[in-house]
DNA sequence: ATGCTTGCAAACCGTTTGCAGATCT
DNA sequence: AGATCTGCAAACGGTTTGCAAGCAT
């Protein structure tokens, strides 16, 4: 949860892609904040720095970053896509009020050799999410 | 993961909504099948036997048995969500080469009173999904 | 000089919606 | 009879893409 920017960075540069303005404002952003912002998020947070930046520069970005596994996405069909730079896998608690999205500490509970030895099927990447309300909006209610 | 045609047609007759042929015949290839079928191959599927049925029906329809909580639904932005007709929450294996969707049997680790009990979110929902390639597929290879 | 990157606008695609006509009870 | 349901076509919204201009190396 601790700023990974100087990471996200130096593979960018030992990988050979450019460092241009707009995504070392990218990247500071994101790495900056435990708020899972989505492209949106992203875009309007940048343009207060960076007038000029376009949504395909944050999704090119975004792209970029996520291929290269230096963040995460969460994706949702009926709603923006977030985006993350923790990329250990982990459980994500998503309040349905607000759209927070909180870190769940615990690790997962079944790795994935328990599923491969179980079921004949291999994975490699893993989803695991509660929805349902955060503290806060319960006490507002 | 038996048929529950008979139950989902009687909470709809209990509840007032009417039985359409269109809706017996989405009820019929949902509840028979264990693929998690989309909007799409449910449409397809019903056609064979009615031609005229269209896709806002098969959404209308389906939108309506997941409102009422006799179906799940199964969300992906960038491909068509898929519908399965077992309710109980469950972990789901998605195959990332032929799209199949398995359930796996084993309970939910960590129960919604496990996540309040330690975070003071209160869920009500949940997505746990693993990612990776099924028997056959990596049989295939 | 080359090719990666950016910004604009249009395309994309699954889902939703408005509306008029049809149908179930 | 009356509200619900269906089918058509258009709208929607987040993401992706084509393309020409810009920029880093």
């Amino acid at each position: 949860m601790r700023d990974n920017k100087a990471l996200i960075v130096e593979r960018l540069r030992e990988r050979g892609y450019r460092l241009t303005p707009q995504r070392i404002e990218i990247i500071n952003i994101i790495s900056g904040v435990r708020t899972h912002p989505s492209a949106r998020d992203l875009l309007l947070e940048a343009r207060k720095r960076m007038p000029d930046i376009s949504s395909s520069t944050v999704y090119y970005t975004l792209n970029l970053l996520k291929q290269e596994g230096l963040i995460k996405e969460i994706e949702f069909y009926d709603k923006a896509n977030r985006y993350d730079s923790v990329t250990a896998h982990h459980i994500n608690l998503i309040c349905q009020k607000c759209g927070r999205i909180e870190d769940f500490g615990e690790p997962i509970p079944l790795s994935f050799n328990d599923i491969s030895e179980k079921t004949g099927f291999e994975p490699h990447d893993i989803r695991y999410e509660y929805y349902g309300y955060c503290r806060e909006c319960r006490m507002k209610k």
